[in-house]
DNA sequence: TTGATTGCAAACAATTTGCAATACT
DNA sequence: AGTATTGCAAATTGTTTGCAATCAA
């Protein structure tokens, strides 16, 4: 039902070395044009569809993706630096016990799939 | 420096009323087009950099915008209806605790603003 | 009066679609 | 062989810009 391709390996490659959000344009520049934009276009928005890349619009207003690593732990979440834009995966029950404050005291059920969370790393001034 | 006119009046009017998040076109049609476009895109991007509204990508890949009430209180937080879009406004210590613990154990400095979280909310399907 | 704002029309940029050629299984 | 995928060119859509007229202070 779904071929694998020589430009979907390419595409995919290069998002997953990427440690911050990017553009399209970006990928297609990465790649020195050997992709289509239409072709980058169709796939990205595939994986944005099945999770695995999240959509953002910037302060630029351009719209951004980031890969999501995959893991199998159910409760984690990323913390997103506004400065570098780097994404950092994390495992802990901090977000878990969030959720069941949230659903006992404010009648929420929050979702967990892909919670990103955004500040400054201490690289960038978390200044620790 | 500044001037307040009809226009900018009418756009807060409604966009104050909208209990959920809407599209430009959604105000454009509202006020039976009696002001211009671009008056309402100028005006909103403006909110959107003061912080006093958010703007976002929807599922169907449109430009949502929302709304955020002003509060004076500094930890504060928003649960936003994945279903039916509705915002709620939460006071409540939680959050603080969420940012303290990520500084503490996981070195990232939370940003404070406008922070949404989504979900379901108990009309929608967070059966409580 | 001075400077900000409006809104049209035109320009622009990002994304999507149609479709014939090509590649995958 | 049969179906999915690619990629160009064209169409579309959402958003921005130039600019003259208007409005707020």
């Amino acid at each position: 039902m779904t071929y694998n391709t020589k430009q979907k390996d390419m595409i995919l490659d290069i998002i997953k070395k990427k440690k911050s959000s990017f553009l399209i344009k970006e990928i297609y520049d990465e790649m020195n044009e050997e992709v289509g934009l239409t072709t980058i276009y169709r796939f990205i928005d595939k994986l944005v569809n099945d999770g695995r890349i999240s959509k953002m619009i910037g302060e630029d207003n351009l719209t951004y993706y980031q890969y999501l690593e995959e893991c199998d732990h159910k409760n984690h979440f990323y913390l997103r630096c506004d400065v570098c834009g780097r994404l950092e995966h994390v495992d802990c029950d901090c977000i878990e016990e969030l959720k069941k404050h949230i659903f006992n005291h404010h009648k929420f059920s929050m979702g967990m799939e892909n919670i990103i969370i955004n500040g400054l790393c201490n690289k960038c001034g978390g200044r620790l």
